[in-house]
DNA sequence: GGGACCCCATGCGTATTCTCATCATCGAAG
DNA sequence: CTTCGATGATGAGAATACGCATGGGGTCCC
């Protein structure tokens, strides 16, 4: 299993790249927060261990942001600040368990086995699902209804991103980042046009619309209502 | 928050103004160095992000002539020149983050919100709450007790920017500024025709009004009492 | 060389915003 | 308490910006 640890504090991630080494896992550690932005984006990892003092940016914040442009992986915080509250902003913040230091190795060990085996779920969550809409990422094919649905490769990652942001806006800033790499406006209306082809094949032919488009902004997916 | 951008190349400087601005910032930009020295020092930004090569003066000048005359503002370099040596020159310049061209804009994002000293926390809050009426960012809806409130884009950010200032007053030109982006007074009741239509919207059908008029002044929100 | 796919330019229809004129309200002064 | 000037509210129409659809041409790959 793939694991990364942030934290500052140099014993402590050594001992835990250590313990979850020898236990089997491929672990890897970064002690700043905004690295660890960049990295836990980029890179698919399957558990998160997350110290809530961080440089750079904070624990909570990083969850929190990592969370907001919808990466998924588990996250433990791992911290001394361990008051009930300190717990429910950890939670609420989109961690995933929280241990409190002096901790026990093995209780880590055991919290992130846990966190690890969920992605059996997650693993499965190769299928991305909106209202009657669903998109797998494996077949790398689309249904609505149980109708099948070709999409082109652009239609198909556009699709994606907008349903793993289910429910929020994903603005043209991002759209063009994300699946074009577009680092600049191009001043020109790609979005939209294969908005406007995503819509003819996913929207209508069908009663209801899920594609919506937010004027000024940019486009969200989500269930009627 | 406020945010400037210093960056001769038009199309990168349009993009991270523009992304900024969807994520809730105040950007603006210059494209040259000698008016950006001029800007900085008298306007009260909290952050600044510098391109390092510019017209008029560099970057690396830039940002030394203003720690020098006393600017304390946080700044991020954003360049293509990205040697190990050449982020140290940075750094020592009085640099606070280095970010090489290419960029993911997510990742200038997070470290933009990491450096404004209020942390990550209010860029990444989404949702903003003023007694019950609440403004989600991510899904741009407002509701209030329970009840969806549909808003135009610019009665959006109006409300946005007065919910970021709740108990404050926000001073017509602020909202000219923020709202706008017009530096000067329009002689028009443009605030005046738009607070109305967002009174109607989010006060009216309800007992309690949230949103206040202070006479000569602006605006305020704030729960009752 | 042919096909699939993607990007761009264009023109159109409409949602949204602005302007302007009028009306209401406020507060100070008489 | 009334009046008057200043300030704010409101509604309707005009102006605008924005997003949508569509076809053509370019490019890449088979």
């Amino acid at each position: 299993m793939r694991i990364l640890i942030i934290e500052d504090d140099r014993r402590t991630s050594e001992y835990v790249v250590k313990g979850l080494s020898e236990a089997g896992h491929l672990a890897e550690a970064l002690a700043d927060g905004r690295d660890a932005l960049v990295h836990a984006t980029h890179t698919p990892y399957d558990v998160l261990v997350v110290d809530r003092m961080l440089p750079g940016l904070d624990g909570l914040s990083l969850v929190r942001a990592l969370r907001a442009s919808g990466v998924q992986t588990p996250a433990i915080f791992l911290t001394s600040i361990g008051g009930v509250d300190d717990r429910v902003d950890g939670l609420e913040a989109g961690g995933d368990d929280y241990l409190v230091k002096p901790f026990a190795f093995s209780e880590l060990l055991a919290r992130v086995n846990a966190l690890g085996r969920r992605p059996a779920v997650q693993a499965e969550k190769t299928v991305l699902r909106v209202a009657d809409l669903e998109l797998d990422m494996a077949r790398r094919t689309v249904k609505r209804g149980g109708q099948k649905i070709d999409l082109q490769p652009r239609e198909f990652t556009l699709l994606e991103v907008l349903m793993r942001n289910e429910g929020r806006v994903v603005t043209r800033t991002m759209l063009l980042e994300r699946v074009w790499d577009f680092h600049f406006d191009p001043k020109t209306s790609v979005v939209e046009t294969h908005i406007s082809r995503l819509r003819a094949k996913i929207d209508k032919p069908f009663e209801v619309a899920l594609l919506h488009t937010v004027r000024s902004t940019g486009y969200s997916i989500h269930a009627p209502l």
